[in-house]
DNA sequence: AACGGTGTTGTTATATAGTAACATTTAAGA
DNA sequence: TCTTAAATGTTACTATATAACAACACCGTT
């Protein structure tokens, strides 16, 4: 999807959910579009400043909170950063790939495997809020 | 496993991958295991100083990224915290469960569906290193 | 025992990541 | 218009992690 799809997907998908897609979180939104695989949050606060001349880390912070929370981006703990979600509209979160040479990022759409896994947790009396689910590696082109 | 069968498990480990299992390298294994559940380095550090009057950051990242690497801890990037591996020896990481109203932490034993989310990633390419699979949510004490 | 190399630990300083608390502004309804 | 809730600004701070170099300990060789 290229970025005013993208961008068109996010304003739908906040009003579907009945949250506010504001100029900040837009603009933030933007900054993460701009770049390639993940992206750190002092990273987005430079452009930010950038852009407009003064931020805080909260600033940052509570935008990208809210894209996460709204289903617009990933938060990729193992690597302190955060990804555009591949999958906008359709809800499920994949397997993220991250390779270590070239640094990209992929969301490995994996359904019945994630089903199956959530299905034992559950098994356990697990009742499950967020996943978190991460492979590094190398990817196909780096691997040669 | 009782902690000083761990210690053992853990003496054992290192002697097969050829590696050492230093006084100091011990003395945080040991801290780790005092605890319950995910501990923090810092945490760990403050321990340390504790029991031996002074220590850096490095001292204890150090001795956290050896034992990780020698299988003994995990790391749980997602609480940026580590947990005794419940599987020394059997070499298999599994999927962690973090109840997030107890902060108890549980490995599930899934390898069937972790194989095959490996396989999947494999057949797209990807050459996995490293796996990080967090779920986070109510476990079945606290979810009632 | 003396030497030299490797791995481990100590030390200082700093980089990076994230949040608490409160003030101010904006938006939306009564 | 007034009021209230949400969003943003601001300051200060806490937490997490690493770089870079120095000192030391261990081990095999001469």
């Amino acid at each position: 999807m290229d970025k005013a799809g993208f961008m068109a997907a996010a304003d739908h998908q906040c009003q579907q959910q009945g949250v506010k897609l504001t100029a900040l979180r837009r603009q933030v939104l933007e900054l993460v579009l701009a770049h390639e695989g993940v992206v750190k949050a002092y990273q987005v606060l430079a452009d930010l400043q950038r852009e407009r001349g003064i931020a805080a880390p909260p600033t940052v912070y509570r935008a990208l909170d809210f894209l996460v929370e709204a289903g617009l981006l990933h938060k990729v703990d193992a690597l302190n950063g955060y990804i555009v979600c591949s999958h906008v509209g359709c809800c499920h979160e994949g397997l993220i790939l991250v390779c270590t040479a070239c640094g990209s990022v992929n969301e490995l759409e994996a359904a019945p495997a994630l089903d199956t896994l959530r299905q034992q947790a559950a098994a356990q009396g697990f009742a499950i809020a967020q996943q978190n689910l991460l492979l590094t590696g190398l990817c196909q082109a780096c691997r040669v």
